[in-house]
DNA sequence: ATAGGGTTAG
């Protein structure tokens, strides 16, 4: 238990939590840490949600449950909940409750976030209630927790009612934090007047308007096409001297990058440079796609080759952006690599946009580049996957009878 | 570390 605490103390990240757990067997006796560590293992690449879960029971059983760790708590659940498995969620959690940890705040906090993951707000709410019952205090952490869950959940609009209830009741003082939650729960319903004047209500109160804040309200005013609103609320965060960070740029490139041209998602990178922050594989994803989409492809591919070198690592979307965009370009070979690197990252794209690849694949005549990749996805896809996937495989006339080398020839 | 940016489908 203590070194579950101070793992989470030490890491930030929830996935250097979890792999920091995954390497760590002190935590368990000597005989169950090698079995324990390999479930750990395969709990990150099954996508089964059922399967998931007796994964994390043979991790739990084998010492205490905490062991199981939060991310992999909150990895089974967003599983089970995307299946639509509410009933296992709710046992899964609840038996979480009969921890000793019940009594300190953060775990408690752990429990209300991984109910907001599963959507199950009611039992987020109870979990809150519950506190004095567990002796655990509450603190304006819990407090914001249950309303992010609200945020997380579609019960935004339960969150200005809430926050004023509960501060009341319980004699909680809302932060920074609470406001910025506040904040996007408002431009979640689109309540942009209701913004502003508490915008106006943080200035008296002295309440900080965070880098974070700003974020969500940029987001909020580029989504609705108010650019110029954007820019000028981007002015008055320097002017206040709130540095934009990574994610505040990242908002603003995500918009340079659809409705302008590649010269301004370049010129807002090398702005981030010059500020001395470091673009993401986020950033870099938005420059792709903005090349692309103004034809500049070969541009696209320098970018991509040089992620690494630039300190960044293509992610998902990366893969299956990049891929989707070069084949709507009929540039096949192209795709084909990336799709294969990303498929070998255990980067799986989705289903339309690999039949689009292999379609292409098979009317330019690459049939054994095609066999090649079928070969890789039937390794690396699961058995969901695969059975609808068969389909296609026969309409290209793409059957593999087994291993034979040179089925081509024939 | 409890908040923000991607992640849709195509």
């Amino acid at each position: 238990m203590t070194n579950v605490a101070i793992m989470f103390r030490r890491h930030r990240s929830p996935l250097l939590r979890y792999l920091r757990l995954l390497s760590s067997s002190s935590a368990s006796p000597p005989q169950t840490s090698s079995s324990a560590t390999a479930a750990k293992k395969k709990l990150r690449d099954e996508r089964d949600a059922v399967k998931s879960l007796s994964l994390l029971s043979s991790i739990s059983d084998s010492d205490s449950p905490a062991a199981a760790g939060r991310y992999a708590v909150e990895l089974v659940v967003k599983r089970l909940a995307k299946s639509r498995n509410f009933s296992e969620i709710e046992n899964l959690i609840e038996s979480r409750k009969k921890e000793p940890m019940i009594t300190q705040e953060p775990y408690v906090v752990s429990i209300i976030t991984a109910y907001g993951y599963a959507g199950m707000i009611d039992h987020a709410i109870r979990t809150f209630d519950e506190m004095d019952k567990h002796g655990a205090p509450r603190t304006v952490l819990s407090f914001n927790a249950l309303l992010t869950a609200c945020n997380h959940t579609g019960n935004h609009g339960r969150v200005p009612e809430l926050f004023s209830e509960i501060s009341q009741k319980h004699g909680i003082v809302p932060d920074k934090i609470s406001y910025g939650i506040l904040i996007k729960s408002l431009c979640q319903s689109r309540s942009m007047e209701k913004v502003y004047s508490l915008l106006k209500e943080m200035e008296e109160k002295d309440v900080e308007i965070t880098p974070v804040t700003y974020t969500t309200l940029l987001d909020t005013l580029y989504k609705d096409q108010k650019a110029a609103d954007a820019e000028r609320l981007w002015k008055e965060m320097e002017s206040k001297g709130c540095s934009p960070d990574v994610a505040a740029y990242n908002v603003r490139i995500m918009y340079n990058a659809v409705h302008s041209k590649p010269e301004s998602v370049i010129k807002l990178i090398d702005d981030m440079v010059s500020a001395g922050l470091k673009p993401d594989t986020i950033s870099y994803n938005y420059l792709i796609t903005c090349y692309c989409k103004n034809g500049q492809h070969e541009e696209a591919k320098k970018v991509y080759r040089s992620l690494r070198e630039k300190g960044c690592y293509p992610n998902a979307a990366t893969f299956r952006n990049f891929m989707y965009l070069l084949c709507k370009n009929k540039d096949f070979d192209a795709g084909r690599e990336v799709c294969m690197e990303g498929i070998k990252k255990n980067k799986l794209p989705d289903f339309g946009p690999l039949k689009m690849l292999m379609e292409g694949l098979v009317k330019n005549s690459k049939v054994e580049e095609a066999k090649q990749l079928i070969r890789l996805v039937r390794k690396k896809f699961p058995e969901s996957f695969l059975s609808r996937w068969k389909n296609v495989e026969e309409r290209l006339g793409l059957e593999i009878e087994d291993e034979l080398p040179q089925a081509e020839a024939a």
